[in-house]
DNA sequence: GGGTTTTTCCGCCACC
DNA sequence: CTGGTGGCGGAAAAAC
């Protein structure tokens, strides 16, 4: 089976915790695994202590040679999204991916793919926060921002930090088929695999104005009787307001729209209720306010990109 | 899944 | 004149 060696590049002022998840996937040793694991290696542009968030430092000998040569090269989170890659790196990821190398980005570690025209025309992803920034900068890679991860074959890339660990756990996959990584996956104690896009990690536009607490107060409201039947009327009553006001107040504290606003707050509360309780479906969609079950799948799906019935799973599932 | 009915939401405007 | 209010009509969206 096929394993080689992996790189992964650490940059001044980095966070250690996505060089962490890929140490943990092809770093540690996995005797209880039938199969040649994977060789790896952490890579600076320069070779020596290396600053990380925290104050420490992290030394390593080996430099952009050694991540040009390796199977599989990843870049975690640049630290900043409006800087070009260097030279020197735009140089080897092109040498690493000339030469047949897997390459594969965490988080904004996208910046630097598409630095090195290496997105080019691709479909791609990177953290939420900077899909508006990488689409700006780098208008010819093809972003999709509502996905966990993007394989498109020799290139990869995936959403937030943790999307990195999904993605890692799918090179295992591919590498050594779904029991290996299974295997892993419980080791990590993660979900061998999470269906649905980053939107549902997209925090709420709760927004509250303080300068309209007629409206957050009738949103408070709102969320203690998510159950019953709400109405832009019974809601625009709670403000004392006119459902004319109600809807202009709310629009511009929190730049929803009431219904938008409640759906999403319906959705986000059954996420608890599949997560950990084990009432059907049919039964979360009640017990969060929607008044029919199709209702509830619809809205489900269209903020979360999955079922009820798989989200929930993805949360039982142990491989 | 498509069609019908109901509700939401927003521009317009008269009115404090 | 500025700034908020709220009824009306109809396109758009949601519910059924």
């Amino acid at each position: 089976m096929p394993s080689g060696t992996v790189a992964v590049l650490a940059y001044p002022g980095m966070s250690v915790f996505e060089t962490g998840i890929v140490t943990e996937v092809f770093g540690l040793p996995r005797p209880e695994l039938d199969v040649a694991w994977y060789r790896l290696t952490v890579c600076a542009e320069r070779p020596g202590p290396v600053p990380v968030v925290g104050g420490a430092a992290l030394t390593t000998p080996y430099g952009l040679d050694e991540l040009a040569g390796a199977d599989t090269v990843i870049v975690p989170g640049v630290s900043d999204v409006r800087a070009d890659p260097s030279p020197a790196l735009v140089d080897a990821l092109r040498r690493a991916h000339a030469r047949g190398a897997r390459i594969v980005s965490i988080c904004s570690g996208a910046f630097a793919l598409a630095g090195a025209g290496l997105l080019d025309g691709r479909p791609a992803t990177t953290h939420w926060r900077y899909a508006a920034t990488l689409r700006r900068r780098y208008p010819r890679v093809l972003l999709d921002p509502d996905v966990l991860y993007i394989d498109d074959g020799e290139i990869m890339t995936s959403a937030g930090s943790a999307a990195g660990l999904d993605l890692c756990i799918h090179l295992v996959r591919r590498d050594h088929g779904p029991a290996i990584a299974n295997a892993v996956a419980r080791r990590l104690v993660v979900a061998p695999h999470r269906d649905g896009g980053q939107a549902q990690f997209v925090e709420a536009p709760v927004a509250e104005d303080p300068h309209d607490d007629r409206i957050a107060a009738s949103m408070a409201w709102a969320l203690a009787h998510l159950a019953e039947p709400l109405t832009v009327a019974v809601l625009a009553r709670q403000a004392r307001m006119s459902t004319r006001s109600y809807l202009r107040h709310f629009a511009r504290c929190s730049g929803s729209t009431p219904i938008r606003w409640l759906t999403g707050q319906r959705v986000q509360a059954s996420l608890a209720l599949l997560a950990t309780g084990g009432a059907p479906v049919d039964e979360v969609a009640a017990r969060v306010g929607f008044e029919s079950p199709a209702t509830f799948r619809y809205h489900f799906g269209r903020a979360m990109h999955t079922s009820p019935s798989a989200y929930r799973r993805a949360f039982r599932a142990t491989g």
